[in-house]
This record gives structure tokens, C-alpha cells and sequence, in this order.
DNA sequence: GGCTTTATAGCACGAACGTTCGTTTTTGGT
DNA sequence: ACCAAAAACGAACGTTCGTGCTATAAAGCC
């Protein structure tokens, strides 16, 4: 690797710590300079338009959050016990990646969901992708027979992902401590409704 | 009323449709005089600081919410029937609001929660206040002896906030239709499952 | 209808924005 | 050690940002 991916990269750093502060859009790229340590043009030149730069720090955020989240719960075994180690991971991903604030790419999805672009789309593949991956990991659930063959993935999918975001609401603007163990105890409602016999005595 | 407080609020109407495209920290005072058919400065003076002007447009929308979307459940009697209500108004409240975009505070939101300040002060305020009502109302379905005496309101509030979220999102970024049949899907399970033998008769 | 109050426009300011360009420094292969 | 290539810089561009002033126009009251 050459010196120009390695700046690249902790260009990247610096910017997915600010953007989970301040946003995407609130990212400029006179202040990432200033906290890069480097010039604006040198900066600049790594990008060549501020709308790549967006794309790149919303395509490195999500690869970020594949190597906190979904890879760690990869190693617990399908089913359930997955999706909850998938969930609690979710939970403070963004304080095991080291950023500072909130998830960018959900900050990006607000920002960008009524402003259509190649930084929407990227945004939404991006956001697509975490769901895809979801979906798979409730099918394997439902054929290791833990949950219910005839279960909505899609709307399993859904409700889950529903709590994520009502956590990470209640985290980040409210401040609320037990925000991640009501997303837990959600989830083990949504379980037991979608469950086997089988899948719900494995709980507990 | 004076002329003051007339173009005050026609100024606010066109910032509310702005900012449900582009969010509050999108909004600008040139572009927003430009829509409003004004100068800068005329606009500028109504608020004195860009800052009060975009506590001006949280209000302001806030406000809107209250009579698009609660008000008019407030209709329905009370227990389960106006929290369904209370769903189905929130589903589509930025077109009945006749907002181009989306939910201005939940854009807002998404902005603020990590930048500490009076703006982010006006959007917890707002959004509590919402979560303070939907919790009165939860707690109006309990007594009315729909949902169980031993329903932990808060987590009833958490997760239905979770279903408008996700629901939000959906409708959004992705521009799925079904996003708001998911959410009284979803609604309907939730219930069903905090309910009391009445409550649940009540559904169909 | 005149007069006071209020509202709006016009203009200018310094700062920051994204972007371009030419120059200088650093790097990596030979 | 040299030299081409890559990378970073500094300065400047035109625009837009938010925010002050001062003057003019409109509105409301007697």
C-alpha cells in the first residue's frame, strides 16, 4: 500500500469520527483538514469533489460497522441467539468503532432520504445491504426450526429494525441509559412471538 | 394580528416545507428569503439569529404535528382505538401537513443529537413532549382496562416509537409503499400482545 | 391625513464554503 | 544517489454563509 491509501485512510478515520457528530452533510472540508492535520487541496485532491468524499466516508462507515457488528455475531451459531448478539452489538457500535457520536450512516439516511443523488443512493445501498445480511440471519433462524416456518421475514426484519432505531434515538437525544436493555427486552418480545416451541425454551 | 406576525408565520410555512427536504441545518436564510420572496435581512430581522430561527421552525413544527396528527385522534375514543389512530395519522403526517419532505424533528433529530445547545434543547423538548402524550394515551388504554394493568407503559411507548421510526425510514430512503401496512402490522402484534382478553375482542 | 411605530430593502462586512492551479516536497524504484 | 511520479501545499477564485447597519416604505393609531 502507498502512502496515498494510508492518508486516505486516516483522512477516512478522522472523517467518520466527525461526521458522527456533526453529520455528513455538517462535514466540510476546511474543518476534516483541520482535524486531518493537512491542507484543504491536499486534502481535496484525494476525492476530487466533496460529494465523493461523502460517498467514501458513508462507504467506509458501513465497512466499519460490518467489522464491529455483524462479523463478531457471526461467530455465535445460527439462529436466535445470533440475531441477539447482532442486536447487543448494534447497540454501542459506535462506542466500540471509537467514534465519538452517533451512527453517521443513519444521520446520513435522515439527511438524505428527500434529496435524491448519488449520495442518497449510497446511503440507501448501504442501509440495504445491513438489511439483506438481517434477513438472512432470521431465514437461518427459521430453518434451524427456531422460529416459526411460516414467520414474515421481511416483517421480522422490520420490527427489528424499528428497534434499533428507537434505542439509538433514546441514546443519543434523550440520553437514556436503559435504552439498549428495553431493545433487548423488545426483542425478546418479538421473539417469542415468532418462536418454536423449540426456539422459545431456549431462552432461559 | 399584525403584518408582522402574518409574514412571521408565512415565513415559517415555507421553512417548514424546506426543512422537511433538506433538514433545519440545511436551511439557510438566503435561500429560505429567496422562497419566501424577501430580502435576507427583512427575513432575518423576524428572528434576530439563525439559531432562533431554526428553534422558530422546531416549534413551528411541533405545533403542526399536534394539530395533523394528535388533535384528530383525539377523536377516536380512548384506549386502543386512538393509539391505532394515533399510528395510522403519524404514517402519513407530512403530506396531510402538506410538507414536500419528511418529519422536520425527526430530521432534526438526527442532526442535534450529538451537538449539545439550545437547538437540540428544542428538539428533545418536542419530541418528549410527543412521547409524554402517546404515554398518556397508553395509560388511558390501560385504565380503560384494553391492555393489562401490568403493561410497563414506557416500554409500550418505546416500541411503538420504534415502529413509526423504522416505518419513517421505509417510506423515506426506500420508498416502499407497504412501510405503513408493516407499521399496523406491527402495531396489531404489539398489542395483541399487551392486551386483555377485552382489549384484544375489540380488534375485529 | 399626519405621525409614530413597525417592517422591509439595500448594502457591506468578514468568514467559510467548494474548487482550481502552479509549486514544492516527499516517496519509491533503479 | 538520482530521477520520475506521486502527494501535499499555499494562494486565490467566485459564492454563499450569518450578521450588522442605515434608509425607505408600509401599517396602525389619533
Amino acid at each position: 500500500m502507498g502512502k496515498g491509501e494510508e492518508t486516505r485512510q486516516a483522512i477516512l478515520d478522522e472523517a467518520l469520527a466527525l461526521s458522527s457528530q456533526v453529520g455528513i452533510c455538517g462535514l466540510s472540508v476546511g474543518a476534516l483538514a483541520d482535524k486531518a492535520g493537512m491542507s484543504k487541496s491536499g486534502l481535496f485532491a484525494h476525492f476530487g469533489s466533496k460529494e465523493e468524499m461523502q460517498i467514501a466516508v458513508i462507504r467506509e462507515s458501513q465497512q466499519r460497522f460490518v467489522d464491529t457488528v455483524v462479523r463478531p455475531a457471526l461467530k455465535e451459531p445460527r439462529g436466535i441467539a445470533r440475531l441477539r448478539a447482532f442486536l447487543a452489538n448494534w447497540m454501542d457500535w459506535t462506542r466500540r468503532a471509537r467514534l465519538p457520536g452517533g451512527c453517521p450512516l443513519n444521520a446520513a439516511a435522515n439527511e438524505f432520504d428527500d434529496q435524491p443523488g448519488p449520495v442518497r443512493d449510497a446511503v440507501a445501498a448501504g442501509l440495504a445491504d445491513g438489511r439483506r445480511m438481517l434477513a438472512n440471519s432470521v431465514r437461518m433462524a427459521v430453518e434451524a426450526g427456531e422460529l416459526r416456518p411460516d414467520t414474515d421475514i421481511d416483517q421480522f426484519v422490520f420490527e427489528f429494525t424499528g428497534i434499533v432505531l428507537v434505542a439509538m434515538q433514546n441514546m443519543r437525544l434523550f440520553r437514556e441509559k436503559d435504552a439498549s436493555r428495553r431493545a433487548l427486552d423488545a426483542f425478546e418480545r418479538l421473539v417469542r412471538d415468532y418462536a418454536t416451541e423449540r426456539g422459545n425454551s431456549k431462552k432461559e
